[in-house]
RNA sequence: GGGCGCUUAGCUCAGUUGGUUAGAGCACUUCUUUUACACAGAAGGGGUCGGGGGUUCGAGUCCCUCAGCGCCCA
């Protein structure tokens, strides 16, 4: 491999999906250690991770490539540890999201509803739907590098998946924890379906609220009166539901018509006048109309009371039989029109403008009717107390921490989980009904009913709630019912990761059903990412046209540049706002990568390392960088137990960058010059940049393993690479080794260096000397001179300087004329510029270093002699003496160049 | 109403056992096309870390309080 067969810039365009694929075929995202195989070892660790499946018909959004990018980095980092590393995908079938989509295309395409095509038929066209798209969410999920096992890819109704959940539910029927049963519930009128109390979003909005009279009815033998309560709805038409009027025991307002009997309006209905004390005297009017089949809080005092029940809207949230002359009419024309009626009864009072929260639908947006219905639940009580039990005692710990206080506020006021959905795409409930009522339960589909053995059984038309089957998803995946070697070796899982938002559909309720039917916690480790939000951190719409699209900007600065802002621009739980410039930005980084790659594989190839010349030993350039080195393998290592990969990410590029790229390359040229150190540096330059892909590719895995893989060819005859596997993938991460002692002291020498090289250049730059322009220096340096005698061509080379006219002195009797000087620390620089600079100009450069000096010793001189020298640690105050010595002398030798 | 988070350079963000000159990317200024890279290099300007109070030798970091923004739950 020479460099000419490296183009210039990194085309990741040409890459990504070839190195994909070698992965791929090479079985490198298959657990190292297989339980199915003969050679398989159950001593050996395993980690991993089953994918939050995403919907088989979505589309990625950045939210996908957030977790794809989070999971693929702790997979690739366990993997290159040695774990035996599992990452399960999949997907799942999403119900309601996937039926709508459907339907939407039946409608559009054929103009047929799915009532009209019936349900076997739907079925058949939706598994035909998800044939035809259920793997492009898949295919964009590679194109993010994510190195899953697609041969143990699931989806949730699988044959296997779907008798987990047929297990499930049989196992919690039989333990009575599920039970069917009428009771309030989110009705979503559109979709025909009860929906979850997750799935509902309350806002504020513009509303009217209605004030009305509750007439008293007279009593027995007394005249008509006109005595009445006034009540307060912003759901008129629920009026025609009520079934009682609520008034607190202690208003003296209504007192005295506590246990009469009101009339409905107009359906002139007889119900009483309740005291309880959730009624607030002050909101409102004071009284409250109880309709208890369609509110929540009525429902619950109505229970309390022994009220009737009235259902009084349909599936369609139209009025019933029970709403008199309303009934046909949709919810908001009863409501006009009941009014109306009221209004000419004289039953009203007024009408004002209202803000209040409205429940809609998660998905589509309209408004969700609280209704009684015939629904499953499971009784959640014992299974939220083992999952809270799981997280509290540590079983299961939850990243970052804050989010167990949200997930234990969740789990201590669950209610009952309604489970059915009258959906036709999902699980039907495994529950079978003969004519005279017997319920059959079973996980094979029956022939006759259990109870009386009729054949003439029905199966229950409901599915399941999508999360039941999501729920199962760490060990159905695996296998589970059934005792497969999978199961027994990669259950529990260890991380579950993914967004916060999620917390509840998911997170809890795989710990909930883990703990249940495995008898252990899913996983062991919760970690929750932020959400993905615009540059201005608005959050991504349609209508706002602030989307980005992830292919897009993949298309645009590849797939690792994306992946690396995401991971290095977020933190644990903290919502991140993306820019395409920080995107733009890494696309360079990859591209440094690259070129660095090229360089160092350039250096490479002229010569064999193996011929290491004798007795060379390292310079101080050597020496620094592998210090540095190690003491960035052992800051990664610590934050990435510590899940701070954005940081571990940001340190990383900064040595790659500023400590690899820009001063040891630089130094490494001038080395590379010297037979003497030419190997040495070569050798340095191979090993540091490899340590630098190793610890990269859990970060950008494309750019790194396609130049490592070029690395490794131009090394292939060098014993560095003897232990190197085939690909980057599976290649060891780096082991943090502690300090030897020396590094210290080596690396304030190197930074000594610099910073003479930087006030050089500083200079230079200042006094506009020419770049190209080579020029004379003496540096005086006391008890550094060997120190700086030794590194005089590094110097030289690194701050334009002509060696062979530096002179490195350890004292000067006198400053030498026609010459600027340069202060840093103990160090004096004379540069002969005269007749380039200007000395007038020069001598306030020197005044305003000396007054920096200055404020520094006061600063430092002040704290010494402060508390701190007494409290503080002793090395640390040594630390600071040190500096004010140092500026000390600065200032000194600053003054004498005045002079 | 309860809980949580955020507020650091013009913009977007890092900064996890408190350690004393607060960092990055982008943008900005000047210079350079030096044989890894102009998707680059060199040099530079820019912040009283939301306000106030406290603890401490020492606070962007811990505590209290106020304000603004956002999220979750009811």
């Amino acid at each position: 491999m020479t460099k000419h067969e490296l183009p210039k810039a990194y085309d990741f365009k040409s890459t990504e999906s070839r190195v994909y694929a070698m992965w791929e075929a090479g079985g490198f995202f298959k657990p190292h250690n297989d339980p199915n195989k003969a050679d398989f070892d159950p001593n050996v660790k395993p980690f991993v991770i089953s994918i939050p499946p995403p919907n088989v018909t979505g589309e990625l959004h950045l939210g996908h490539a957030m977790f794809v990018s989070v999971e693929d980095l702790m997979i690739r980092y366990h993997r290159m540890k040695g774990y035996s590393t599992l990452w399960v995908p999949g997907t799942d079938h999403a119900g309601i999201a996937t039926q709508l989509m459907v339907e939407r295309d039946l409608l559009q395409k054929e103009e047929v509803t799915r009532e009209e095509l019936g349900r076997e038929e739907f079925l058949r066209r939706t598994w035909e739907w998800k044939r035809k798209y259920g793997n492009i969410i898949t295919t964009q999920i590679r194109r993010l590098g994510a190195s899953c096992d697609w041969d143990r890819e699931r989806f949730t109704m699988d044959d296997g998946l779907s008798r987990a959940v047929r297990e499930a539910f049989v196992r919690l029927y039989e333990k009575g924890l599920i039970y069917r049963g009428p009771r309030l519930i989110n009705w979503s009128p559109g979709l025909k379906t009860a929906v979850s109390d997750l799935e509902v979003e309350y806002e504020e909005e513009d509303a009217t609220l209605y004030y009305f009279k509750y007439m008293i009815k007279p009593s027995e033998g007394s005249e008509p009166s006109e005595g009445y309560i006034p009540v307060a709805t912003i759901r008129p038409e629920t009026i025609l539901g009520d079934t009682a009027v609520a008034v607190h025991p202690n208003d003296e307002r209504f007192k005295k018509f506590i246990g009469k009997t009101v009339i409905v309006p107009i359906l002139n209905r007889e119900i009483p006048v309740i005291a309880d004390e959730y009624v607030s005297m002050e909101f409102g009017t004071g009284a409250l109309k109880i309709t208890p089949g369609h509110d929540p809080n009525d429902y619950n005092i109505a229970q309390k009371h022994n009220l009737p029940m009235i259902s009084v809207l349909d599936k369609e949230a139209k009025v019933n039989e029970h709403g008199g002359k309303y009934k046909g009419q949709d919810r908001y024309e009863a409501r006009k029109n009941l009014w109306a009626d009221m209004k000419a009864a004289g039953l009203v009072i007024k009408e004002e403008p209202y803000r209040t929260t409205i429940p809609r639908s998660q998905r589509g947006g309209e408004i969700v009717e609280p209704m009684i219905s015939e629904q499953w639940f499971v009784k959640i009580e014992s299974l939220a107390a083992a999952g809270l039990d799981a997280v509290r005692d540590g079983r299961i710990k939850i990243v970052p921490e804050r989010f167990e206080k949200v997930y234990f506020n969740w789990l201590e006021n669950i209610k009952d989980w309604c489970i059915s959905r009258q959906l036709w795409w999902g699980h039907r409930i495994p529950v079978w009904y003969c004519p005279d009522g017997h319920m059959t339960v079973t996980r094979e589909d029956p022939t006759q009913c259990a109870a009386c053995g009729s054949k003439e059984i029905r199966q229950d038309d409901d599915v399941l709630d999508t999360w039941f089957s999501s729920g199962l998803w760490p060990f159905s995946t695996l296998g589970w019912p059934q005792e497969t070697p999978d199961l027994k070796y990669f259950y529990p899982t260890s991380f579950m990761e993914t967004g916060y938002d999620i917390i509840f559909f998911w997170v809890a309720r795989m710990i909930m059903m883990g703990l249940e039917f495995t008898g252990e916690a899913p996983f062991h480790t919760v970690y929750l990412h932020g959400l993905v939000r615009d540059e201005h951190g608005r959050k991504m719409s349609k209508t706002y046209g602030n989307v980005i699209d992830p292919l897009t900007v993949m298309d645009e600065f590849g797939t690792d540049a994306l992946r690396f802002t995401l991971l290095v621009g977020s933190t644990p739980g903290n919502d991140m706002n993306l820019s395409v410039k920080r995107v733009e930005a890494n696309r360079n980084f990859a591209n440094k990568l690259w070129n660095l790659g090229r360089f160092v594989i350039n250096a490479i190839t002229p010569l064999s390392l193996s011929k290491r010349a004798q007795g060379e030993s390292q310079t101080l350039a050597d020496q620094w960088i592998s210090a540095r080195l190690n003491q960035l393998v052992r800051d990664v290592e610590r934050q990435f137990q510590n899940f701070q990969y954005g940081q571990a990410g940001q340190q990383i590029y900064d040595f790659v960058w500023s400590d690899f790229a820009d001063w040891y390359v630089e130094a490494a040229k001038e080395q590379m010059k010297n037979q003497a150190t030419h190997t040495q540096t070569v050798e340095t330059l191979a090993r540091v940049f490899d340590t630098c892909l190793r610890l990269l590719h859990p970060f950008t895995p494309f750019v790194t393993e396609e130049i490592w893989g070029h690395l490794r060819s131009a090394l292939r005859e060098s014993p560095i690479c003897k232990d190197w596997p085939a690909a980057l993938i599976v290649a060891k991460f780096p082991e943090p080794s502690q300090p030897e002692g020396w590094e210290e002291a080596k690396v304030a020498d190197f930074e000594l260096v610099q910073e003479i090289v930087r006030s050089i250049r500083n200079l230079r730059a200042e006094q506009n000397v020419a770049p190209s322009k080579k020029i004379p220096a003496t540096i005086v340096s006391g008890d550094k001179m060997d120190l700086l005698k030794s590194q005089s061509s590094t110097i030289a080379s690194l701050a334009g300087l002509d060696e062979s006219q530096v002179s490195n002195l350890k004292s000067l009797q006198e400053k030498p004329g026609d010459s600027v000087s340069l202060v840093v620390g103990a160090i004096e620089i004379y540069l002969p510029l005269a007749g380039m600079v200007d000395l007038a100009e020069d001598k306030s450069r020197l005044e305003k270093e000396l007054k920096e000096a200055e404020s520094h010793i006061e600063r430092l001189e002040k704290l010494l002699s402060s508390d701190f020298a007494n409290k503080a640690p002793a090395a640390l105050v040594q630390k600071e003496r040190d500096k004010l010595a140092g500026y000390k002398d600065t200032a000194e030798k600053i003054k004498a160049q005045l002079k």
